[in-house]
DNA sequence: TATGGTTGTAATAAGTATAGTTACAACAAA
DNA sequence: TTTGTTGTAACTATACTTATTACAACCATA
């Protein structure tokens, strides 16, 4: 399966509300006529990101806004805030393998320190990535 | 979205394969036991690693067997048979970002270099992996 | 050549995740 | 008090995963 959308659509919400945040109160409506999503998904990431203290969001008044320095927001943040992964692992195990086999009973030990590089691999290379590359590389192209 | 169990439900079937080739015929009700998956859902994945080279599959008889020698099947041979994913991308992107605006129109381009840049990393932790190294450490166990 | 065990595949179902939509209470500022 | 906005619930549609039943196609061998 592939990450879902929440991720690059989080990316695209926390990169319009930089560009945009001197020239408009950036609201969730606002941001669903960028990304061309219902404003309830919007707000539902917002949600997620709030949480996880990546934007800050008014109540009553709106808009969003970023509270940190962008080069302190990897990828690995926004992936953590929106992807809810079980345990946090990436992949997924069959359950209940049979234990009166002995491949079946050790498969799951074997297996997890290699899955475990393959995962923290993935994760160091988009904690190498921060909103600030994104803005840079935007403002270019803009 | 976690990555399906196929992939760690294909490891296990090909460990199997190996480890009971000489003193078992190998079907997929013998797959079943030790995965404790059903028949056809083996027989599903059978299918796909055939397809992709990596077990030969006895029509009429029975029984399977891996026809290359196991550090040439790497992991990413194995992700890559069983998980089919969208033009082969890991991450999803949300369609029709709008056009009119200048972040809609670049987000795709601004993301693409660094999203496979995350994706390569993970392939290449996953092509580093061999059914050789699952092998040895299984029969440690043994 | 008939048998029996096996594969390949279709059809169906339940469970779960995504994504869209409507509706509305809670909220804050003017 | 009005207005615009957020947060959230409820419902729907779609899609993927996994399980299951059923059966035709297949092939070694008895």
């Amino acid at each position: 399966m592939q990450i879902s959308s929440r991720f690059t659509l989080a990316v695209h919400i926390l990169t319009c509300i930089d560009v945009f945040k001197d020239d408009y109160k950036v609201t969730s409506d606002f941001l669903a006529g960028s990304t061309n999503v219902n404003p309830v998904i919007v707000r539902k990431i917002l949600g997620q990101l709030k949480a996880a203290g990546l934007v800050n969001v008014a109540r009553g008044s709106g808009g969003a806004s970023i509270p940190r320095p962008l080069n302190e927001i990897s990828f690995l943040d926004i992936y953590h805030a929106v992807e809810c992964i079980e345990n946090g692992e990436l992949f997924h195990f069959h359950e209940n393998p049979n234990g009166d086999c002995p491949v079946g009973r050790n498969i799951h030990v074997v297996l997890d320190d290699k899955l475990m590089r393959v995962q923290k691999a993935m994760e160091a290379e988009l904690s190498s990535i921060t909103l600030e590359d994104i803005m840079r590389d935007t403002r270019k192209l803009i």
